[in-house]
DNA sequence: CTGAAAGCGCTAACAA
DNA sequence: TTGTTAGCGCTTTCAG
């Protein structure tokens, strides 16, 4: 395995002009520039990121946070992170909370370690103040989930108009009796989703009934089912379900179909993320579609912008409602 | 931020014993480790990992390669990787190739330039010599889809056992029309799964119809639709499929589904690989479930074993047949 | 039990 | 245009 010594050796230069040449750097003389070329092809070397890291004092990782793989909601933001990571020469590191502070710690560990160059929080349940503490000293961006006024520069989209337009489509075919499948208000983006629900009822001159809202510890397949088994109780049972998720909205409409009831006709619903799912189930669902993979690139962007120093803004991209056959026969 | 030189002025010792302190060596006197954990807490010193790395010639990275992350059957071998990795101190590089030889050049690159520590690859499509040669270098395990006689050692199912169980089930139940939604027989776990096929065939007497074996070129969900379409125009249309993959099962399921028919009344569903959506659709889906988790946790300690330079021996792990609705009205 | 010093592989300031 | 050299932050050998 060789290094840049021998490299330097065999081209009978000096280790400065072959890390000149290794960065591209022009002022060497075309023919200098061969013979080192020639000698790094002969000794079939490669140059190790572990002495430029540390000289550098750099990494060139990007710590990405997300509660949980498994929840596709992230995979497209993920690879748009990733495709501008690289084109920047940055990896990332994927790592999974489960939304546990101590394995959260762990993965902080990372950039307080110069593991890592800086952080994409995902995960909602992230312990902010820890987060703000770190955003003291390391680039740290929020993707999707944020916490306001914390200062620390955010990409996601306008989730209570998004919520609006959802439920205010649900209104427009006709239905009035709308639940909501919302998760705990704890984060933002229930709170911020519950509000459009409410918006667009209120304009609508829609009574709000409680019973029609109903929270989920999380956002996956089986709170969907149980939020959807109590919906389904419920004495003047809803024509319409929204829900904060499409896989709390798949959990929904498998648990309509065992009950030998039928979407939309029986209950109509609406997702939200617009993961890949949702086009496959029966029927497909209709659902929010966040811009996931923009917000990916966008978010990397921002990071990797603050890794530099530059002053980074918070964006809010577009959303769309995207209607597919749960809400129309 | 602090580096263990002013750690060790602070604490009136040599570097060398801040450095035993923080790596737990025992021949540290109690008082002296006092004096140097109190600089530390005062000083608030984290050790970088990068002189640390340089220093010990590693990254303590770990490379894993998939063909994308969209595909929910990597998800829990990546848990499985990345729970061993953790408890051993590493951390994963998780890297999509697309099954393109360029992207993969750029991960093999990361090994090369000593990024990372090793390399777990579960692309089918990997570029098996480019495999070899770096395997003469570097840590190299396959996990799921191997090459036979590469000397890279892999950990696996028995593919053609599991082929052939599911598709015994099928007849078992009394099908004898059964088509089989196979991916391209470049791949070897292809060409396994065929051969479980028609081995429980023969076995029982059914003659093999080759009008009846579809391949496609990817497993994804619309490949399946498509391979649907084609069995359902079949004159004497199968009454079961077996599917290589879940996400083709499902395509297939929802394709049935849309021209009016019933699964499992019409037409029997088997999948392959147990991933969480096989149990959200309806009816959900009976399927081959391979130890993913497991897999994992296995892959990251032979390749740990592996970088630490001990033999490492190859691995076939157990499968089990989930019997579920779509093969059981 | 502790310290001095070398060195992992690289980049960049400075000198020539 | 090129070379010399210091040093990024750490671990470890060797001496004491």
């Amino acid at each position: 395995m060789a290094n840049i010594q021998q490299v330097a050796k065999q081209a009978g230069v000096s280790v400065a002009t072959v890390s000149r040449v290794l960065n591209g750097q022009n002022i060497v003389s075309s023919k200098t520039r061969v013979k080192v070329e020639d000698a790094i092809k002969k000794l079939n070397y490669e140059p190790s990121m572990l002495g430029r890291n540390l000289r550098n004092s750099e990494s060139r990782l990007l710590l990405i946070l997300i509660p949980t793989i498994s929840n596709p909601f992230y995979l497209e933001i993920i690879q748009g992170i990733e495709t501008f990571a690289i084109s920047q020469n940055y990896n990332i590191l994927l790592c999974e909370t489960d939304s546990d502070p101590m394995k959260e710690n762990i993965y902080f560990d990372l950039v307080r370690k110069k593991m890592a160059d800086g952080i994409i929080s995902m995960d909602p349940a992230v312990n902010v103040e820890t987060l703000k503490t770190l955003a003291e000293k390391y680039a740290i961006i929020q993707c999707s989930e944020y916490e306001e006024n914390s200062g620390i520069p955010y990409v996601t989209i306008d989730n209570e108009e998004a919520s609006y337009r959802a439920v205010k489509h649900l209104i427009q075919i006709g239905h009035k009796k709308i639940a909501l499948m919302n998760s705990d208000e704890k984060y933002l983006y229930a709170r911020q989703r519950i509000k459009g629900y409410k918006r667009a009822l209120e304009e609508n001159g829609i009574i709000i009934n409680n019973e029609y809202i109903i929270h989920t510890e999380h956002v996956g397949f089986e709170n969907g089912q149980q939020a959807m088994k109590k919906i389904l109780k419920i004495q003047d049972r809803p024509t319409a379900v929204f829900a904060v998720s499409d896989l709390l909205a798949i959990g929904a409409l498998k648990e309509i179909n065992t009950n030998g009831l039928h979407v939309p006709n029986d209950i109509a619903i609406v997702g939200f993320d617009k993961i890949d799912f949702s086009n496959m189930t029966n029927p497909t669902l209709t659902t929010v579609a966040q811009p996931m993979y923009k917000m990916g690139t966008v978010a990397a962007k921002m990071l990797i912008d603050k890794i530099r120093g530059e002053h980074v803004e918070s964006i809010i991209l577009d959303h769309e409602l995207l209607i597919r056959e749960s809400t129309s026969g």
